[in-house]
DNA sequence: CGGTGTAGTCAACAGTTGTTGGCAAACGCC
DNA sequence: GGCGTTTGCCAACAACTGTTGACTACACCG
């Protein structure tokens, strides 16, 4: 990989995009506040990224960047992996971004199913009692997870946003944990 | 109440605006769109609603119309609720509209915090343990249930998608059974 | 029948958006 | 040092947006 010139605007782009997205989802950040946060002209984004949905495209990579949990002993996963998703969520402004567009756009969208999917399912898939339901169990995980978000995050309900990290992990890690390894409940 | 003449008018904007809201977001659904699909123009959108937000209010109105649980044995009301829920959201997509809108609107965000927590908080109240539990617990319920409907009707998360609405009560049930009743979680 | 208010249409405005092409400066290899 | 390539800025376009005001037609009431 050549290191560009240009790259110290690109990356500049990318941080601004990201910040834009998240804070106002895709169609009300602009590429023009998004170039004037990085300070350089909207066409350089075109330039560089094509057009908006490439911008987004490349602003809202993201790996979850699941643990092993391997050593971990298996009743213990739930709480370990909500609060390695809540780290994860404000530690960085992506997923907000992914879920503002994912929520009108179909791009978007589909990045969303790829990541909760692609990277919870394994996990689900090395947990659940029988293998064929390893897509149903990460499906559940990523809808109590992804709803808990929005409550939080976005929507702002007062006692979810104001939640302790601890109790948000106390509340919701035996949900994750019967949705992974609990009895099937049909 | 007098019956304006213009009342079926009225009452198509609001329909067509809530399916294109629900349909495209707040933004992507047009003045101009909403009103094609009610055959008349523009312009009268403007007249009897204002502006854009306020269409959106009138037709975002909402009632979770929460059963009065009085009868219900309270170890069955998660179940219950969450089949509730599933018919509530199914039956109308102003709550599709609603949900699409908030996650990038102030107002509609409000709104759907209020929905919550008004409806959904005087049930929480009435079976927590202790009262002052009561908008937690209820916030709770809200994450799972909004989480759920977010994979399954918005993200199209295909097992949240395809999952039989009997599944998806045997599965979520137990969770808001636990959420209003459970004991304490710290 | 005449007049008043309502319902509806039409055309246009003003602002914003994504996007494009041309042109100037800086860089880096020969 | 010259020259092609890269980086950047500027101005503009074309489409679309919410929104407005003027004008017509109809209905209803006296």
């Amino acid at each position: 990989m050549t290191t560009r010139r240009s790259d110290a605007t690109r990356a500049a782009i990318l941080t601004a995009a990201r910040e834009r997205f998240a804070a106002d989802g895709f169609e009300r950040a602009t590429i023009r506040a998004i170039a004037a946060d990085a300070r350089i002209d909207p066409s350089m984004v075109m330039r560089y990224y094509g057009n908006k949905e490439g911008l987004f495209a490349a602003a809202a990579e993201f790996d979850l960047r699941l643990p092993d949990f391997a050593g971990a002993e298996p009743t213990a996963v739930g709480e370990v992996l909500v609060r390695h998703f809540l780290e994860r969520w404000e530690g960085d402004d992506t997923l907000l971004a992914l879920l503002r567009a994912a929520v009108t756009q179909e791009g978007p969208a589909e990045r969303m199913r790829a990541i909760f999917a692609g990277q919870l399912g394994p996990l689900a898939a090395r947990l659940a009692p029988e293998a064929d339901q390893a897509p149903l169990r990460a499906g559940l995980v990523a809808s109590q997870m992804l709803g808990f978000a929005l409550c939080r995050y976005v929507l702002r309900l007062p006692p979810m946003a104001g939640l302790e990290r601890d109790e948000a992990v106390a509340w919701l890690g035996p949900t994750v944990q019967r949705y992974l390894t609990g009895p099937d409940s049909l």
